[in-house]
RNA sequence: GCUGAAGUGGUGGAAUUGGUAGACACGUUGGACUUAAAAUCCAAUGUCCAUUAGGACGUACGGGUUCAAGUCCCGUCUUCAGUACCA
């Protein structure tokens, strides 16, 4: 009976669905283990090779923890909003509703062929009004809540509203928008209700902002600053403009310093960590206060400007030999003089022209312009000039630099463009020809009480002095920004918020979800609204609380991007029927809580996003697998929300994943056919040496392991390639091979479905990790899948032959013993650590072994069974059945190693000379180091080796190598 | 530029504490079986020299430490990924 591995693998994958082998338990006594995919996006082009990847390596986990005695959680979803969907719909009309339920039914049936243990049980989809409510739910906590800086985490916004009231916010540490104002207990009563909501506004950790967004044009919507790459969409590659609108944000700035700290306490790589930190980018310095000389002009007295810069050398200020404020900075009108006037608007006119893209591709033009103004220097109180120059940021520090061409590169260049002096405050330090950045090994010179100090001093004493001036102060800045959350599309989670007055109100809880509203096209509006401005029936009735036709609502969305003019809603005809906002969340909103609706094991799941007992037992993410790319994306934001959730009660875990592994990308193998020019004729590789010829992407289908293209497939793939000659060596075509990312455009896509019919998914399995190192890219190469094939075939061999069930129950040899037991050791070491391809090449050894010494032994074959179950679970069911076990293999307890089976009596050991191995000799390990020297040295090879010479030195170091030198 | 990871046969990769470099596969070559093919099985396969015995070289490059270095140290180069006028 030969292995067929089509029929085990449906009898097993439904075998698992009948019995649900994989649900998980959330009363057990067995210890708890979580393991979680990144959940997939249901892209209409399903499932390649390079998808699975993550996903075996996790089940292979997953199911060996279960055999280690864990009660495992390994849940999947999909990520299901999204803007492909919603493209779609807008090219076809088709509901992107639609489109992704017969998406998911594709990927579920991928999923299913490759034996997956997930507790389906739990799924979740984003785009499930049940499930989205929750998300709404979360969003409205975040209205809810501020962050309060004293005690360093989020608290309901009514206690702020209670101090407000009994003191005003001049006794308040909270994390904020720049421009609050301080107000008074009384003042505070005094104001309006919208007064009142709009101050509100500036503390809460979701707010609505007018903020300077990444506007992409053709997408129609605004992207974060991780959705851009080199300044175009990462989707589409489309240009992304700068554009200000008034959008819905979330305050994870004020989460910078604990997202920092928080990952000194999870096992994540270090490149990854790396990322992140970067992201945060934490400065650490001082902000400093210029005051600006007014102007001798012989009209009005001027009014007095301040300019506050943020520097990380406060060290070097007396090293400041001019100032730069960004183009857009606010003081700029205010302080350039009639003289200056023309060239610096002429300067801020020319930069605005220039996309950010422009910019970022330009970094080496240096340009500028005087602002004819003068600063004083707090200290020597001598006249700095100040200018305007593009190379300084709007965005980050306070948009203003003090310039320390002596010390900073940019300022260097800047002042050397511009003739501005450059002193020297370094001591025996050369100048001329660049900056000196450096904070190491170096004094501080022409500094008055600064001098002769070193970076770390001198540092300290500047901000000491500046504090007394009242002109500075120690300062850390984060290049963290906060984070937009309002998305102009369709196919997104609606948020609950309608306006009163222009107000943001948020609908209470038991009225969610709010559920997405039907429209004709899922286009913007003609008036550049939102696609939900396209929607009828989309007002909030307050009296009925339901969503209403908007013929009921007299207020009007206003042009701009959802939210709505205060503009003259007379009181009378106020029916407490209002707009609700037109935006949708952005797609990391579902995905930044997922984890957590995964523990609740409730059919239904209305109560809360997860019940307490849920979350009380799983607590969060043991072993979180996928893609690097989401490192300042979705890693992030799901950090700051569960950080937000655990303030403010709902969670008790401070991180969501505590050890996450990114598998590396699979490439594709492209294969080449070469056309010489201007010919039909298609030379095999070996002949194009010296002849102009233009390489094609041929489909890797039509290529064998030899790399010999099967001629007639290609000839028919398409019209063009009909009646072409192909010129062969050594009668065969011979492709080129070459590795690129998969991608249909090259031909090098392999489907899954193909290999699991025509190999089998246990191959599938086994392939996939055979390839190298998880965390590492590599390249697919179908034509290997034949080696982890033949080995499941052995496998097989082992067990059955022609006559059926070999195994018998034969006392195991003690070479049997040995095989197993190395085999235990090497592959329970090999998945703690990740290192799932070496453990395919120990399986490979051990049947090898095993099949050489003729074993037959059920003591040795049925444990066997076992260790191969995580990666190969179809072929070991079914062995494990004809074993004459009635119960699925999956928790079957993982065979302990028994170190006693290893046991050596002897020891083949190299024998060297000055380092170089020369020959092996078999010896007792009872040896001591005198009897292995003498029987070394009696030994023939060695007396050849040696020549008649005397060794200088013998090393021995028993059961290892023995070294002679000389 | 900065940060992180890496560089080993024709290919993917292995080498766990410094101790027999190239495990395990793919591919290639030769052989068995077969009318033939497929499948299966056996043998060889880092490079070079040598009929054999054996020898020289060899883990990106140049140095160093050590009885012994793919592994540790110093310097250089290359590739990949992330990030970038961040004050």
């Amino acid at each position: 009976m030969s292995y067929h591995f089509n029929e085990i693998e449906a009898k097993w994958q439904k075998y698992w669905a009948d019995n649900q082998t994989f649900k998980a338990e959330n009363n057990s006594a067995k210890p708890k283990y979580y393991v979680l995919d990144m959940f997939p996006y249901p892209s209409g082009a399903g499932l390649h090779v390079g998808h699975p990847l993550g996903y075996i390596a996790s089940d292979i986990y997953a199911r060996y923890k279960r055999h280690k005695g864990f009660n495992v959680l390994h849940p999947q979803g999909y990520d299901s909003f999204g803007l492909p969907a919603e493209q779609y719909a807008i090219q076809t009309g088709q509901h992107p509703a639609i489109t992704t339920e017969t998406n998911i039914k594709t990927y579920r049936r991928q999923l299913d062929q490759i034996g997956f243990s997930f507790d389906w049980s739990r799924e979740v989809r984003t785009s499930n009004p049940e499930y989205y409510k929750w998300t709404q739910w979360i969003f409205i906590q975040l209205f809810e809540s501020y962050y309060c800086t004293d005690s360093n985490m989020a608290r309901p916004i009514s206690e702020l509203i209670a101090v407000f009231e009994a003191e005003g916010n001049t006794q308040i540490n909270a994390a904020c928008d720049d421009d609050v104002e301080s107000f008074t207990a009384e003042d505070w009563t005094s104001y309006s209700s919208e007064e009142q909501q709009r101050i509100l506004l500036k503390y809460r950790l979701t707010y609505l902002a007018e903020t300077e967004v990444n506007w992409c044009p053709a997408l129609g919507t605004v992207l974060a600053n991780d959705e851009i790459v080199n300044g175009l969409s990462e989707r589409g590659s489309h240009p992304v403009i700068r554009k200000k609108m008034t959008q819905w944000s979330m305050r994870i700035s004020a989460y910078a310093e604990r997202l920092l700290q928080g990952l000194d306490t999870i096992d994540w790589t270090d490149s990854l960590k790396e990322s992140q930190r970067n992201w945060i980018g934490k400065s650490v310095g001082a902000s400093v206060t210029f005051n600006v000389i007014p102007a001798v002009t012989s009209s009005a007295v001027e009014t007095s400007h301040k300019i506050e810069v943020f520097t990380t050398r406060p060290d070097t200020i007396y090293g400041v030999s001019f100032m730069t404020l960004a183009p857009e900075h606010e003081l700029v009108s205010k302080i350039t003089t009639e003289a200056q006037k023309a060239e610096v608007e002429a300067y801020i006119q020319a930069t605005a022209k220039r996309s950010e893209r422009d910019r970022m591709a330009d970094v080496k033009t240096i340009s500028g312009a005087f602002t004819g103004a003068y600063a004083e220097h707090p200290f020597s109180k001598e006249p700095i000039p100040i200018w305007i120059g593009d190379y300084v940021l709007a965005g980050y520090g306070t948009g203003a630099v003090m310039s320390v061409p002596c010390g900073d590169q940019r300022d260097y260049d800047f002042a050397k463009h511009f003739n501005i002096p450059i002193p020297n405050i370094f001591e025996g330090v050369d100048i001329s020809e660049e900056a000196f950045a450096s904070k190491e090994n170096v004094k501080i010179a022409n500094s008055d009480f600064l001098n002769g100090l070193n970076y770390k001093k001198a540092t300290k004493t500047a901000i000491y002095e500046l504090e007394k001036l009242k002109q500075g102060e120690g300062k850390t800045n984060y290049r963290l920004r906060d984070a937009v959350f309002s998305r102009q599309r369709y196919w997104g989670e609606p948020f609950p918020v309608y306006y009163v007055n222009g107000m943001p109100q948020m609908i209470a809880q038991e009225h969610l979800p709010i559920v997405l509203p039907e429209v004709e096209k899922y286009l913007p509006t003609e008036e550049g609204e939102p696609p939900l401005g396209r929607a009828t029936h989309w007002s909030w009735d307050t009296k009925n609380n339901k969503v209403v036709s908007n013929d009921l609502c007299h207020s009007e969305h206003s042009e701009e991007s959802g939210s709505v003019t205060s503009s003259a809603v007379e009181t009378s005809l106020d029916n407490g029927i209002y707009p609700l906002e037109l935006n949708t969340m952005p797609g990391w909103a579902g995905s930044s809580w997922y984890f957590f609706r995964y523990m609740e094991d409730l059919a239904d799941r209305d109560e809360a996003f997860a019940t307490e007992d849920a979350l009380n037992y799983w607590e969060n993410v043991d072993l979180y697998i996928g893609g690097s790319e989401h490192a300042t994306g979705h890693l992030l934001y799901s950090r700051f929300w569960v950080k937000f959730m655990k303030d403010r009660g709902f969670v008790n875990v401070e991180e969501p994943f505590k050890k996450l592994i990114n598998q590396g990308m699979i490439l594709g193998t492209s294969a080449f056919v070469y056309r010489e020019e201007g010919t039909n004729r298609f030379l095999s590789k070996g002949l194009i040496e010296g002849k102009r010829v233009q390489p094609i992407h041929s489909d890797v289908s039509f290529v064998n392991a030899s790399e010999e293209l099967d001629i007639e497939a290609f000839k028919n793939w398409r019209v063009e390639f009909k009646d072409a000659e192909f010129i062969l060596e050594d009668g065969v075509y011979k492709v080129g091979r070459d590795v690129e990312k998969m991608s249909k455009s090259k031909y090098n896509v392999v489907n899954p479905d193909a290999i699991c019919e025509q190999y089998g998914a246990d191959s599938l399995r086994l392939y996939e990790m055979f390839l190298g190192p998880l965390e590492q890219a590599k390249p697919w190469n179908t034509a290997g899948i034949t080696g982890v094939h033949g080995f499941l075939k052995k496998l097989w061999k082992l067990y059955i032959d022609d006559n059926g069930l070999k195994v018998d129950d034969s006392e195991p040899t003690k070479d049997n013993l040995k095989t197993l037991h190395k085999t235990i050791k090497k592959v329970e070491d090999d998945i703690e650590n990740f290192s799932f391809n070496t453990s395919v090449s120990t399986f490979m050894i051990a049947v090898n072994e095993l099949t050489a010494q003729k074993c037959t032994s059920k003591a040795i074959l049925e444990p066997l069974l076992a260790l191969i179950s995580p990666y190969a679970p179809h072929i070991a069911e079914e062995l494990w059945n004809r074993l004459g076990n009635e119960t699925s293999i999956s928790t079957t307890p993982f065979p302990t190693f028994d170190a006693s089976h290893l046991v050596e009596s002897s020891k083949n050991y190299p024998i060297s000379f000055n380092g170089k191995m020369r020959f092996t000799l078999e010896l007792p390990l009872d040896m001591t180091k005198d009897e292995i020297e003498k029987a070394v040295m009696a030994h023939e090879k060695t007396i050849a080796q040696l020549e008649g010479r005397t060794p200088k030195k013998v090393i021995i170091v028993p059961g290892k190598i023995v070294n002679i030198v000389g």
